[in-house]
DNA sequence: GCTCTGACTATTC
DNA sequence: CGAATAGCCAGAG
């Protein structure tokens, strides 16, 4: 079982930029990642697989705007909820993530 | 302490 | 433009 929380420093700094994710906002793996300078965009994802329960890991998408894996419908839900800039028609998923307007980004790293 | 897996990314076919 | 391959870091067994 995960058991992170505070096994790993990487865990809790991952989580703390996605914390810092304003609704309507999202992030790439590999923003997020290179934010706190650790550029592990498959140890970001692992960390919102474990992690994720209690965060609002449909903030974090990846490169080009596509949600994770397994996750685009209930992340389009959050997406819709929260005003997210969604593109119609593109992506297997059949929707995709308007980095252009929903593109977050921390200014002020840590 | 070593090995496998994983919600990724970029490059090539 | 879509699928496949290689490279990357971190955590769990």
């Amino acid at each position: 079982m995960a058991v992170f929380n505070t096994s790993g420093e990487y865990t809790e700094q991952v989580l703390e930029v996605v914390a810092q994710i304003p609704p309507g906002r999202v992030m790439t793996y590999g923003d997020v990642a290179w934010v706190f300078g650790r550029p592990g965009a498959r140890a970001v994802g692992m960390v919102l697989r474990y992690h994720g329960s209690g965060t609002h890991w449909w903030r974090v998408i990846r490169a080009g705007g596509h949600p994770p894996t397994g996750h685009e419908a209930a992340a389009r839900e959050h997406y819709e909820a929260e005003g997210t800039p969604l593109l119609p028609s593109d992506s297997p998923a059949g929707y995709r993530i308007d980095l252009a307007a929903a593109a977050w980004d921390p200014q002020g790293n840590l």
